[in-house]
DNA sequence: AACGGAACCTGAAAGC
DNA sequence: TGCTTTCAGGTTCCGT
């Protein structure tokens, strides 16, 4: 579920949940996720603290406490946060647990939930590499068609999986990418540095037209992707919405990239 | 140095 | 029906 618009929905309910409030307890026995502190140290970390507020840069959420070190949580594949009354049992997939107390008194129970387990929650005094070697994030920074133009002119990797990179830009996943360059008309398997400066800027204008149509369908919490609707992603061997030719599946970069043979156009040349 | 592919996990869906 | 295979929105490690 997690690319940007998701880590960034996920935000703005961590905030109104937890901004402001006291943590009671936290706890979790999962080592793979708290990875490669011990489960034991999250509780003792937390207990007491004041959240500050709640931050994101690309997949990477940052909660930032009182006495200055801040959780960080990636969201892996299948991660998501949730609000339950304390008393409610876990989940199947519950894999932390963080009691809060608000100003007013009310209590609640913030539960991370993982299928997968791909997801990381870190607690750090400092910004993690993971989070300061991120690219600009396209709805805090804004892209820059120019600096974008660099850096993909700098690699020969395709450009879907160019695109997907994260320090390149962060927040970018399958999806984002599939769509933006179905709307650029792009074929995602082009080399990144045979891109003209025009086909830049219509993955700049791809990618912000599909962020915003993600943020403002707000689709509830655990809710799947593939229930929305997208022009080409999950939709190989049905037609092009815009010149109905069959949508085609290949794998790019270990990822599974659907896109339209006929009005997606393959990059060859090297521009000038 | 940069790139492709496997590995890491779990469960749902499709295939036989 | 039930067993097997395939697939999934991410990152990281390993070999070339």
């Amino acid at each position: 579920m997690p690319e940007l618009p998701d880590v960034e929905l996920a935000r703005r309910r961590l905030r109104s949940w937890m901004g402001g409030a006291t943590i009671t307890a936290a706890r979790s026995t999962d080592r793979r996720i708290l990875r490669p502190h011990s489960p034991a140290t999250l509780g003792a970390a937390l207990r007491g603290r004041t959240v500050r507020g709640v931050s994101r840069r690309g997949k990477w959420l940052r909660i930032e406490l009182d006495d200055g070190r801040r959780l960080f949580s990636h969201l892996g594949m299948t991660g998501d946060w949730v609000r339950r009354a304390p008393e409610a049992p876990a989940h199947a997939s519950e894999r932390v647990r963080i009691d809060v107390v608000r100003a007013g008194g009310r209590r609640s129970s913030v539960r991370y939930v993982d299928t997968r387990r791909f997801g990381r929650l870190i607690v750090a005094r400092e910004d993690i590499p993971e989070w300061r070697e991120l690219g600009p994030d396209p709805l805090a920074d804004g892209i820059d068609t120019r600096s974008l133009a660099e850096s993909l002119g700098r690699s020969r990797r395709a450009v879907k999986a160019a695109l997907m990179d994260q320090t390149v830009l962060a927040g970018v996943g399958n999806i984002l990418a599939t769509e933006a360059l179905w709307r650029a008309r792009i074929d995602p398997r082009s080399r990144s540095d045979a891109l003209s400066r025009g086909d830049v800027g219509k993955i700049v204008q791809g990618l912000s037209a599909e962020i915003r149509k993600e943020l403002a369908a707000r689709r509830p919490a655990g809710d799947d992707a593939r229930d929305e609707s997208f022009f080409a992603y999950g939709r190989a061997g049905q037609a092009c919405p815009r010149c109905e030719a069959s949508l085609v599946r290949v794998v790019t970069g270990g990822r599974t990239t659907t896109f339209c043979p006929r009005c997606q156009l393959r990059r060859t040349s090297s521009p000038g």
